[in-house]
DNA sequence: CGACTTTGACCGGCGC
DNA sequence: GCGCCGGTCAAAGTCG
């Protein structure tokens, strides 16, 4: 649980549905044109991510994992940065015909995290498709609901900007991805970018 | 014409 | 039991 996220470019490689691997933030264009801003981690079920990660932008990153991870490991990118990591998400999913299903643990993790971005999309190099949009209670910003559009992949993000600071988005995947970005296969193909040993 | 977005409705969980 | 809330569905609309 130490991997840096733009070191794990093969998410495929993960036997492990609890794996808890970091946000595909793989392409360098969209990576740089955001300047990350939380990277909390735990592994409590019962955090509420979306509040730990839209806590105030004032504290510290070392101050918020301390107060939402008990007891879990933590990886702080930069200074003032932090990312929420669940890895064991409790949902209840309602299948068509009204069907309820306790999915816990199923969707393998969950990952929030802050960015200050213009940008309401940020593009991890993966193609995902809205399915929802909703305002949210205690917050003037509505709340984007998006899955990833590959077949089979029922990896899922929720993205809204910051109740306190509207430069702030926040991003939740929940899940873990069962293919490659499709930005990682292009990158893999680049001869520049494939990794020769020297 | 297919893929995607929008948006209102619906449903289950949860607190009171 | 009831109402609120978050999450999802699906039909209609939009776009390339």
């Amino acid at each position: 649980m130490a991997s840096f996220p733009y070191e794990d470019s093969n998410p495929n490689a993960n036997p492990n549905p609890n794996y808890t691997h970091f946000p595909p933030i793989l392409d360098p264009a969209s990576f740089f044109d955001f300047k990350l801003s939380d990277f909390l981690i735990f592994d409590d079920d019962d955090i509420n991510i979306d509040q730990a990660a839209s806590s105030s932008p004032s504290m510290t990153s070392s101050e918020k994992i301390t107060g939402v991870d008990s007891g879990g490991s933590s990886t702080i990118i930069d200074s003032g940065s932090s990312i929420v990591v669940s890895s064991g998400a409790s949902k209840s999913i309602r299948s068509k015909n009204g069907e309820n299903k306790k999915r816990k643990g199923e969707m393998g993790c969950r990952v929030a995290f802050r960015t200050k971005t213009e940008k309401e999309i940020m593009d991890d190099g993966y193609k995902w498709r809205k399915y929802g949009k909703k305002s949210v209670k205690n917050s003037p910003n509505p709340r984007n609901y998006y899955k990833c559009s590959s077949e089979g992949c029922n990896v899922k993000k929720k993205v809204e900007r910051d109740r306190e600071d509207a430069s702030y988005v926040i991003t939740t995947y929940e899940g873990v991805h069962n293919h490659e970005s499709p930005f990682v296969v292009y990158y893999n193909q680049m001869p520049s970018f494939t990794s020769t040993p020297t």
